[in-house]
RNA sequence: UGGGGCGUGGCCAAGUGGUAAGGCGCGGGUCUUUGGAUCCCGUAUUCGAAGGUUCGAAUCCUUCCGCCCCAGCCA
């Protein structure tokens, strides 16, 4: 679809949320020279989602409206989680998400300096080197009520420390033998300051590093030094890091002279009826409850790509929800709002029957074909209309008949005229049966009079219904998707099992007999369309020429169904 | 029960002493060659609760209640 992938910033009159508010009281002061600088840091262990979109939307969005800049960088400090598919799959989305980075990093191109600022703080007795075992530090770390104990390897000799540390580094000895250690307050009611873990040894092939090193830092250490590195002025991150500030700003104070990186967290975004943790949705693609990161029914930014949603409506859905410190379960209904009102204003308009029934106007001419003129898109003049065959034998939607039809229901019925999209009234003369009472076609009749759908002599149909020729129509799957879960939040539900126990056994549904319009044969993956009266869909990448796969992005509000359900 | 946060309609979210923005959803209507879209109307006498200060409080004070996060050599 025509459009650029520029993401403006929004140019209305909402008003600031908390962190833009203290970027521009800061810009205002006069604080960090002037700049803003942001930076998105995923760690690249597995696919982007639509919460990290949040994230995207805020440091690319807030120096985007300041004139700053905002870096990618990926927190690639525990080799043994990180893989470079990850890192490519995120290049990716970001990019397609509508977002140019001002700088590429890696917290591993820090890995040199992040050991020398390491040397320098063991040097001045801010950290040191511990030979405690793993559970010997979480016995002398206390619990949340009482103070933990000083390690008794706490006060080593710095050059004792310094000689370790080095000797860590070249691999002297065993992962997990020794570890270094920040001093700062085993006491300190917040667990955090208890002598965080600084540096680990972990022999473990690193994406990008390799085996160059065998020690490596925590993300307490290297990001906020990272930060500092980048001369990132805002460093914007998700609540629980909250209690993690003073160690940031403890690592920044002891190591980083002039201007210092300011943490800033907000509430990362949650979604009824799915899952947004890496762990939950590594174990669904891993254990094949879905096809791959990229299944149309996962909030990753790669499946909800391959759903059909538009990188506009991401940012239009980002914007909306807003940022703010609260904790909060957005509605997916609000996400479908925003692909709804997108695709609305710019999908071309199509035919498809997605469950068939035929159709046989009785009155015309056998082998004759003509061809009607389809507006393509009601919102945009500029879209024209295409010609579309029209023919003695159809396809209509099954659902757009009723032998009995119910109160309110006005599309087809025994006796019934109705209209055919762009083409003509017909009225329903003869329902066909099998032998086992199911209905196999209607016999219908058309009013030639009425060639593009009006009547000369005025008078009105309340239904106007969308068909497809027989003898044209393209054949193809579709599949419709549904929420993954049956429940609003699989995780808080899952105390007794697993949120396994809770996955939507009808998520995905396949129409293979699905016939299409003609002009859709040579739609493209990923092309999107608004199948009239049923929804938005997409091509799906598994669509291939002659064997075409649609997916369906989001149905339409259906009015109709509503009262249906009413009764 | 230590520390750090957060509580404004069903879901988000402005507002930070002058008498409750906006969006989603929902309900109703208009219009319509998509039961779509559009447009219009309605949807918190009240801001977790109780006291207090004030002419006036969602905003200030006090107490209480509820929810989230923290005891990785994960991020």
């Amino acid at each position: 679809m025509g459009h650029s992938d520029e993401a403006a910033p929004a140019a209305d009159s909402t008003p600031l949320d908390f962190i833009r508010t203290i970027v521009a009281d800061d810009l205002a002061a006069g604080k960090h020279g002037g700049r803003v600088v942001t930076r998105f840091p995923p760690e690249p262990n597995g696919y982007l989602h639509i919460g990290h979109a949040k994230s995207i939307c805020l440091n690319f969005g807030v120096a985007r409206e300041v004139g700053g800049t905002c870096n990618l960088r990926f927190d690639d400090t525990n080799p043994t989680k990180e893989e470079t598919e990850y890192v490519e799959s995120i290049r990716e989305d970001v990019a397609w998400l509508g977002f140019t980075w001002d700088g590429l990093f890696y917290a591993s191109d820090y890995f040199e300096k992040l050991y020398q600022c390491a040397v320098q703080l063991i040097s001045r007795g801010k950290a040191y080197v511990d030979s405690l075992t793993a559970e010997e530090i979480r016995g002398y770390r206390g619990t949340l009520t009482e103070p933990g104990r000083n390690s008794p390897y706490r006060d080593r000799p710095i050059e004792e420390s310094l000689d370790l540390f080095a000797r860590m580094r070249a691999g002297e000895f065993a992962d997990g033998a020794l570890v270094l250690r920040a001093k700062i307050d085993m006491a300190s009611p917040n667990m955090n300051m208890r002598d965080p873990t600084l540096y680990r040894i972990r022999r473990a092939h690193h994406h990008r590093t390799g085996d160059t090193w065998c020690i490596y830092p925590m993300y307490d250490y290297a990001h906020p030094l990272s930060d500092a590195f980048e001369g990132i002025t805002h460093s914007l991150c998700t609540l629980e890091f909250e209690d993690h500030r003073p160690l940031y700003d403890w690592c920044v104070e002891q190591l980083i002279e002039g201007a210092r990186p300011r943490q800033i967290e907000f509430a990362r975004l949650n979604l009824n009826y799915t899952v947004m943790s890496k762990r939950k949705l590594l174990q669904l693609v891993q254990q094949q409850h879905v096809s791959g990161w990229d299944d149309p029914r996962l909030p990753t930014i790669s499946g909800l790509r391959r759903r059909g949603y538009t990188p506009e409506s991401i940012r239009d859905f980002c914007a909306r929800i807003g940022v703010a410190k609260k904790e909060n379960v957005i509605d997916v209904a609000q996400l479908e709002h925003s692909v709804r009102e997108d695709l609305n204003r710019r999908a071309p308009r199509r035919m498809a029957v997605l469950q068939p029934l035929k159709v046989v106007i009785t009155n015309y001419p056998e082998g004759q074909v003509e061809y009607v003129d389809v507006i393509n898109n009601p919102e945009d003049p500029t879209a024209g209309t295409r010609s579309v065959p029209f023919s003695r034998e159809l396809f209509i939607e099954s659902d757009d008949f009723r032998e009995d039809p119910p109160k309110k229901f006005f599309r087809l019925s025994p006796g019934k005229e109705v209209r055919l999209r762009c083409a003509y009234f017909v009225t329903c003369t003869n329902v066909v049966k099998d032998r086992n009472g199911e209905i196999v076609e209607l016999h219908c009749t058309y009013d030639p009079l009425t060639r593009g759908g009006d009547a000369p002599d005025g008078r009105k149909v309340k239904a106007t219904m969308h068909w497809v020729s027989a003898a044209h129509a393209l054949a193809a799957e579709v599949r419709l998707y549904d929420r993954l879960f049956s429940v609003e939040d699989p995780d808080k539900t899952s105390e007794a099992g697993s949120f396994l126990d809770f996955m939507n056994p009808e998520s995905l549904k396949v129409l293979t007999s699905c016939r299409l319009e003609p002009s859709l044969e040579h739609a493209q993956r990923l092309d999107r369309f608004q199948f009239e009266r049923l929804g938005y869909f997409c091509v799906d990448t598994d669509s291939r020429p002659g064997a075409l796969v649609f997916n369906r992005t989001v149905g339409l509000r259906d009015s109709w169904a509503k009262i249906e359900q009413r009764g």
